[in-house]
RNA sequence: GGCCCGUUCGUCUAUCGGUUAGGACACCUGGUUUUCAACCAGGUAAGAGGGGUUCGACUCCCCUACGGGCUGCCA
């Protein structure tokens, strides 16, 4: 019988949501998401010092902007504190933890000292094994009572067979003096206490695992399946951070990335599935397993970022892709379409959509759509509307006149204008461009003009050759 | 320092002892073309290094190098 799949993105509120930890909610919500299970969200902000309600609330808009939903509340690990403690004192109870009245000052002087003789040890508490009976009046911290010899042998999915030796482990604390848990003791309760079964996180916690399976242990609780993996790195193959450029998920929707575009290129960045490149969110979920996940940090691509986010840009339905460009332009800080705009935009999005890679790229191929008269030519495009060209602008404009509207229609007539002037369409549809649309890449002519209508054809070719 | 993880074309990766080491992005050449994007045909390009194991290693083991992580009353 297997249990229903619960996996959880366990962010902590210090920031935006970072790139890699868009990801790993990515892997969590597939994987889920792909078998009917539940994907939980849990903010760690046990630590007050750095956890900020903004940060909180970003996290939250790149997961959303991502489309990375939730089931149930947001779970603030803070508010679950008690039971943190409640869990610590059942350990106490259980003899699987002790009192360690060891204060800060005493713990790194004892690292100091070790320093000092060129070694390293793990601090051991002589409060350990202490008779109770000795208990001084004084703040305390509640510790694990770790295993000191053998092994605890992690079975994780990406990383195979991990053995550290408990040796290596010290009594890590679980409760502060203060009477808050730390993460280590938080994170075991919680995946516990909220049935996650699977936990799919950065490796950077592979080591932390063996500390918290010790938990488990000591709880007698069940084991999650883990599965940790490699961190995303930069394109120079360094830990990324803020001198690559963008970390933050926010960043990328102001640079104009599609979202299903960013899901594809985030999914396929450290996993794979055979061959498959591009393809919808639905058919990632049946795909995506665990098996698939590579173990080498991968390294981020933003020219294949971009060539995913073309294709997802080209699949996508006209009505959901101009609600994305306007929360685009607002995530840009870009002014918003007037209401003609958005008009002509979303009667043009078919012949833009599949020759755009970006937002901005949409936009700027876009512009016949958005522009109004006098169209203001750029420099490119200006130099197409010689005297020449401003003549043959000029004598087409009669044959437009009572054309029928149609690509059928207007066809023969733009390359017969072509032609009784001797030259190739080509020179022909640069000032037409630049005329329609004022700038040299855009749209075939012929969909430019059905889609800005005969009035304002002609009205932009008359100021054009005027 | 100790422990843990990783290393296939420039990049993302396939391969799970026997392949001319495959695909995608990028790049180059040619074609198509109404600019851009796209598209079609073709091309350059990889198992970090060294030892083993094996009839046979990218694949299994060991060492080295390089990269990353952990080693907190941070998460």
């Amino acid at each position: 019988m297997n249990k229903p799949v619960v996996t959880r993105f366990a962010p902590s509120p210090t920031g935006y949501l970072h790139i890699g930890g868009g990801r790993t909610a990515l892997f969590n919500w597939l994987y889920a998401r792909g078998r009917g299970g539940k994907f939980l969200l849990r903010i760690e902000d046990t630590d007050r010092e750095r956890s900020t309600p903004e940060a909180t609330a970003a996290i939250l808009k790149g997961l959303t902007w991502l489309g990375l939903d939730w089931d149930g509340e947001v779970v603030s690990q803070f508010d679950r504190k008690d039971r943190h403690a409640e869990v610590a004192h059942q350990m106490l109870a259980r003899g699987t933890a002790y009192k360690c009245f060891s204060t800060q000052e005493e713990i790194a002087a004892f690292r100091a000292e070790a320093e000092a003789r060129g070694s390293y040890a793990l601090f051991q508490s002589p409060w350990r094994d202490a008779d109770p009976a000795t208990h001084p009046d004084a703040p305390y911290v509640i510790r694990m009572r770790a295993p000191r010899e053998g092994e605890t042998i992690i079975e994780d999915q990406v990383q195979g067979r991990v053995v550290i030796q408990n040796s290596a482990l010290d009594d890590m604390i679980c409760l502060r003096s203060d009477g808050t848990p730390t993460y280590m003791l938080a994170v075991v309760v919680d995946d516990h206490d909220m049935g996650v079964t699977h936990v799919i996180r950065g490796d950077d916690h592979l080591n932390n695992a063996a500390r918290q399976q010790m938990v488990y242990a000591a709880m007698g609780w069940d084991i999650p399946v883990w599965a940790h993996i490699p961190l995303i790195h930069g394109p120079d193959g360094k830990k990324l951070s803020k001198r690559h450029g963008a970390t933050g998920v926010e960043e990328y929707q102001a640079m104009g990335y599609p979202a299903a575009g960013m899901r594809n290129y985030l999914t396929r960045l450290g996993w794979a599935h055979g061959d498959a490149e591009i393809f919808s969110t639905e058919e990632a979920m049946k795909m995506f397993d665990l098996s698939g996940i590579g173990r080498a940090p991968a390294r981020l691509d933003f020219k294949k970022l971009e060539n995913t986010c073309g294709h997802h840009m080209a699949m996508a339905e006209n009505a959901a892709l101009l609600h994305e460009i306007e929360a685009y332009l607002v995530a840009a800080k870009r002014p918003a379409l007037t209401q003609s705009q958005r008009a002509l935009l979303q009667a043009g999005l078919y012949c833009v959509k599949d020759r755009a890679k970006t937002f901005p790229e949409l936009l700027e191929k876009a512009q016949f759509a958005l522009t109004s008269r006098p169209v203001q030519p750029d420099e490119a495009s200006a130099k197409a509307l010689d005297s020449v060209s401003r003549g043959i602008l000029k004598s087409l404009t009669p044959r437009l006149q009572t054309a029928s509207w149609t690509k059928d229609a207007l066809e023969p007539i733009l390359t017969d204008v072509a032609a009784e002037n001797g030259i190739g369409f080509g020179k022909l549809a640069a000032p037409l461009r630049a005329a329609l649309a004022g700038r040299s890449a855009t749209p075939s002519v012929y969909d430019m003009m059905l889609v800005i209508g005969r009035d304002e054809t002609i009205a932009r070719l008359e100021d054009a050759s005027a």
